[in-house]
RNA sequence: GGGCGAUUAGCUCAGUUGGCUAGAGCGCCUCGCUUACACCGAGGAGGUCACUGGUUCGAGUCCAGUAUCGCCCA
């Protein structure tokens, strides 16, 4: 058995993992190659993970369930391309750095600048940023390493400022005002995904604002004089900013005040009282509503509705601007003290309740988010106008991006993946999510794609301001004319000094409604074009000079002989300022590109050609708006093709308690834990077992204690996975030891198969040699002198093939895993094997038990694979050591040995139909009935394990030949001596009897008889129960009459049978007396 | 506030288009170290399918409502 040496009773995943990667890299069996064959491509982007953050369950969920999908087409021959890659997360990762900084050198960012800054980050990447792909391959994701990509590299980069400009180009990219969730100590907007929100316990403030002329007013028939009004507010400081006080139009109270002003204490500003039927509850406080458009997302709308100034009083760090008086320079808590005690001096405050209220916290820093007013870079998401959007080549008819990504939403059901490919649109899995994808996009609103951040893809568009010469004063029209003109001269100017460089047609120019006559932009295409614009910037210092020499000679760097030497003079001429945008692109742009820009795009490469569109997006719902959508509609815009043809929703992981795995509840498990103690196959195999289609996964946690002491947070779920892989290594093992020749070598190393030549040439059975055509004419008789065991295995194989494979097909994880399960547990081991036992003790056709176990041990191992890679390549290796040529009689190809497993043939589709046999089933689910039952009676009566007893089984005629053919299946499995089996048998003197369907079982001699008539009543009650339930039901006429025919006689035969084994147990009954 | 989902055995979940006695794993009980596996084997107990009403010959499954829990978007 030396050849087993290696092989613990306990299977040891840490001495396996490592070397099965190692072969699997040294292999480069991970590396798509376009240019390879012309089989079909099967391609899935991985959803980047962020570049600072560490492998989490919701991880080892998703990628677990792509590399059992990417591992399945592998097999399959496609050509198979995991893209993996990281995402640079924008502001996690400059905040990681930023901390990091600030902790070692007590440097801000301002302190560092810019570049310094970024450098640093690059640098923190380079050192850190590749935990989270170390960890992915510790799981085995057999994703393509030599190609992994991140967000900011040079090739996501170019393909980040090819789309830019192109909807630069197109007018898909607009600057606007914007409120904005504000992180005043990142000083950044952040996105509201980026946003959570935490009960804050605070104070309502009811502050009077004192009218600028009191009204009179009846009530309870007496005038009343209304000197002012109340508001609440929850952030008195705000009213620094407030442009009006909102009531109901329909108020009764209030109308009369609409049109009215009243004074804003603390300012003595006058402001409006408006009516806004939309902000204002009536129910709630006053009635009135102090509004500060450019500080809340509510009372902006309520200012855009109304027309209202738009008033900000805050610093970007969040002190309070000049717009706040006296206050300004406080701190946005201390202004808040101050105007508190200013009010309540001045008698305006009415009275302080105590307020508990949903404050917005920024993610990244923890510190409460201010709406902010601020300027921003926004994609049109809208619908254009009709002639507008058929100038645009990429909206491909639709009448704008959001519209675009939502044409391209399949609702249909397709039968198969290449249909689904076929009709070009996405699908989702479960197809409910294609609902929120398509609410979401109808809201249309448009994408805030700037990022107040050092750290990502710098915004490629520069601020040029003229010369203020070139635009005098003049009406409107005359200064937009003007304005044409001098972007007209620029752009030529722009475009002659690329051609010099290299860099033609690289810059756009656009003006922007919101600015000023003598402003415009430039967007560049390039870094090289960046480099030109930065070149003249250096020569227009000191800023403003240029223009008050006009006719002084300019001194500029770059060299008279220099090609750019007078178009650069003749720029400078015009131009006043020149700069940058300092802000960068939202992480989710060059996300949005991923399926694309990791593949080469915009160049026309061998990788794009192949491996575009991809096959199956899998990711979390939360990201479908996020980043599915925004994926769809820059492939279609980019390449008028959608990224993916499925997109599967995972499910989220939750605690026992249904509360999803957060840090801050310390609720989670950490995959790499669970490596370690369970082995990453057990991981994936729970993974993939959890995954039904429910939206939500519980995973009840538990502490477990190490060995060393430590102790980790892991769940009873992953011994499920763990046991698997134990089971299925001593399964292997078992069969091992019984492939290996008796002197300890391999019976394959002697005569180059399983077992002699010779013995094939005398019964002509089996013939692993053979080329397969040769046997097929004669294959099905082969095979039906086979034990039944044998073929019913064989049949079990092939159903397995199938139900696998239907399940994967359609996303259905937990099933697939089930049936392979099922037919590896249950079949495989508790029964085959048990049989083999005897069948190889005794040799009686134990060469062909050797033959079909191999025959199953490698298709179980093949089938398994995609779910626990490293432990089934372990044990292919050793299995193609023993036998490494393996059929069985009927298929028509020879089983392909010579590779590694995870590129190795994966059982056809479709099964293995030559093996197929529903018969022999039916005839082994007797047999399974029969075991049981005298396996039940054995305990229930007490019978010693070791004492062989005496079985008679009744059963109809139509099937005591082929149960008494096959009667050694009862006899080794439950240690029967006698074995009868007839239509009529005797019943045994003192048996036990079980009645199951048809078939009575009586095991003789071993009977208590008091116990025994305790269950016979028992079962002839249930019995009964049934039958007059039944019976009831067949003497309805409705049923009869309307239920289908099928089903009717079902129950008839149903009715039929339950009445033959209530006679059978009423005779049992009364032999027993 | 809008949308989506869940509620089936002590726990975690299956249960295709309505149709035999509602299944599995874990846990529990009994037995068993039979030369693969105690991370195992054999057997067993355990369910008013959340509740109410409706459609139907027939409902865990379809419809409406109620309750509880959760998620997503505002």
């Amino acid at each position: 058995m030396s050849a087993l040496d290696d092989l613990p009773t306990t299977y040891d995943p840490r001495s396996v993992e490592s070397d099965m990667n190692r072969l699997w890299v040294d292999g480069n069996h991970f590396h798509a190659d376009p240019t390879a064959g012309q089989d079909p491509t099967y391609t899935i982007v991985i959803p980047p993970p962020n570049v600072t953050g560490a492998l989490h369950g919701g991880h080892a969920l998703n990628n677990t369930l792509q590399d059992i999908l990417i591992r399945w087409h592998r097999m399959h021959g496609c050509n198979t391309l995991w893209m993996p890659g990281t995402d640079h997360a924008g502001i996690a990762t400059q905040a990681v750095v930023e901390k990091r900084v600030f902790e070692n050198e007590k440097k801000s960012r301002h302190d560092l600048g810019r570049d310094e800054l970024v450098r640093r980050i690059w640098e923190w990447k380079e050192q850190y940023g590749n935990r989270i792909i170390e960890q992915l391959k510790l799981m085995g994701c057999s994703c393509d390493w030599e190609r992994t990509r991140f967000t900011l590299d040079d090739m996501c980069a170019r393909a980040v400022r090819h789309t830019f400009f192109k909807l630069f180009k197109d007018g898909l990219i607009v600057r606007g005002k914007r409120l904005v969730n504000w992180d005043t100590h990142l000083q950044t907007a952040v996105a509201d995904d980026e946003v959570y929100h935490e009960k804050v316990k605070g104070h309502l403030w009811h502050i009077r604002y004192p009218l600028k002329n009191p009204l009179v007013q009846k009530r309870d028939g007496r005038d009343v004089q209304v000197s002012f009004l109340v508001v609440a507010t929850t952030r008195p400081e705000t009213m620094l900013g407030d442009t009006a006080v909102a009531v109901h139009p329909e108020d009764p109270r209030w109308q009369p005040l609409i049109g009215k002003t009243v004074i804003l204490p603390l300012l003595n500003k006058e402001i409006p009282v408006i009516a806004d039927p939309i902000l204002v509850d009536r129910e709630f406080g006053s009635g009135c509503v102090k509004v500060t458009p450019a500080h809340d997302p509510n009372d902006y709308a309520c200012g855009q509705r109304n027309g209202l100034a738009m008033v900000n009083i805050l610093t970007p760090d969040g002190k309070i601007n000049e717009n706040g008086g006296p206050y300004a320079g406080l701190d946005r808590y201390a202004a808040r003290k101050q105007v508190v005690a200013d009010l309540e001096e001045q008698g305006l405050i009415e009275r302080i309740e105590d307020h508990e209220s949903d404050v917005g916290h920024s993610d990244r820093s923890k510190t409460p988010v201010e709406p902010y007013l601020s300027d921003q870079w926004f994609i049109r998401m809208g619908d254009l106008d009709r002639e507008e959007a058929s100038r645009i080549e990429g909206l491909h008819g639709s009448a704008g991006l959001a519209q675009l990504a939502m044409d391209m939403v399949c609702e249909q059901e397709h039968a198969s993946a290449e249909e689904r490919k076929a009709c070009g649109k996405v699908h989702f899995f479960p197809g409910r999510y294609a609902k929120t994808y398509l609410d979401w996009l109808g809201e249309k609103r448009d994408w805030c794609i700037s990022r107040q951040l050092w750290w990502g893809h710098r915004i490629p568009v520069w601020r040029v301001r003229f010369h203020s010469r070139l635009i005098d004063h003049a009406t409107e029209h005359e200064m937009r004319s003007q304005q044409q003109e001098a972007m007209r001269q620029l752009k030529a100017d722009l475009d002659e000094m690329g051609a010099a460089v290299g860099c033609q047609g690289q810059f756009l120019l656009a003006a922007t409604d919101e600015e000023s006559p003598w402003v415009c932009y430039v967007c560049t295409l390039s870094n090289a074009a960046d480099k030109q614009l930065a070149d003249i910037r250096e020569d227009l210092t000191p800023a403003g000079m240029v223009g008050l020499f006009e006719n002084d000679e300019i001194q500029i760097t770059i060299p008279p002989l220099d090609p750019r030497f007078e178009v650069s003079r003749r720029i400078i001429s015009h131009v006043q300022s020149l700069e940058r945008d300092p802000d960068v692109l939202d992480t989710w742009f060059s996300s949005a590109l991923w399926p694309h820009s990791t593949l080469g795009w915009p160049e026309d490469t061998a990788e794009l050609r192949r491996y575009y569109p991809g096959s199956v997006l899998s990711t979390a719902r939360e990201i479908i708006t996020l980043w599915v959508a925004r994926m769809v509609l820059t492939g279609m815009y980019n390449l008028g093709k959608v990224p993916f043809h499925d997109v599967y929703i995972h499910a989220v992981i939750q605690d026992g308690q249904g509360r999803p795995f957060k840090k801050t509840l310390g609720n989670g498990f950490d995959p790499v834990d669970i490596i370690e103690v369970y082995g990453a196959d057990a991981l994936r195999y729970t993974m993939a077992s959890l995954t039904t289609e429910t939206q939500d996964i519980r995973m009840p946690m538990k502490k477990v204690k190490l060995d060393d002491g430590r102790e980790l947070q892991s769940s009873e779920r992953f011994e499920l996975g763990r046991n698997f892989c134990n089971k299925l290594w001593n399964a292997a093992r078992f069969a091992f030891m019984n492939l290996v020749g008796e002197n300890g070598t391999p019976q394959a190393s002697t005569s180059r198969g399983l077992q002699p030549a010779r013995s094939f040439e005398r019964d002509q059975r089996l013939s692993p040699e053979e080329p397969p055509r040769g046997l097929k004419p004669r294959g099905s008789l082969v095979l039906d002198a086979l034990p039944i065991e044998d073929r019913w295995i064989l049949a079990r194989v092939s159903r397995a093939c199938v139900e696998v494979q239907d399940a994967l097909a359609s996303f259905q994880f937990s099933r697939a895993l089930t049936c392979a399960r099922d037919f590896f547990w249950d079949a495989l081991c508790d029964w085959y094997l048990e049989l083999v036992k005897s069948r190889v003790r005794e040799n009686r056709q134990a060469a062909e038990a050797r033959q079909v176990l191999a025959f199953a041990l490698d298709q179980s191992l093949r089938l398994l694979h995609p779910f626990v890679p490293f432990i089934t390549e372990r044990l292919w290796r050793q299995l193609n050591d023993l036998v490494p040529h393996r059929s069985v009689p009927c298929l028509d190809k020879k089983l392909d040995t010579d590779h590694p497993l995870i590129v190795s043939d994966y059982p056809p589709a479709e099964g293995w139909p030559a093996l197929d046999n529903p018969q022999v089933e039916a005839v082994f689910a007797d047999l399974q009935t029969a075991t049981r039952a005298v396996r039940d009676i054995r305990q229930t009566q007490n019978v010693p394990p070791r004492q062989a007893v005496d079985v008679t089984i009744r059963v109809p005629a139509g099937r005591v030949e082929s149960l008494k053919r096959e009667a050694h299946v009862i006899r080794h499995l439950a240690n029967v001596g006698g074995l009868t089996i007839a239509e009529d048998a005797p019943k045994p003197a003192g048996a036990a009897t079980l009645v199951i369907g048809d078939m009575q079982i009586f095991v003789a001699g071993v009977i208590d008889p008091a116990a025994e008539r305790t269950r016979l009543q028992k079962e002839l009650q249930n019995l009964e129960k049934q039958i007059t339930g039944l019976a009831s039901k067949l003497s309805n006429e409705s049923f009869v009459g309307r239920a289908p025919a099928d089903v009717v006689q079902r129950e008839r035969d149903r009715l039929a049978d339950l009445r033959a084994r209530c006679n059978t147990v009423l005779r049992t009954i009364a032999e027993l007396d």
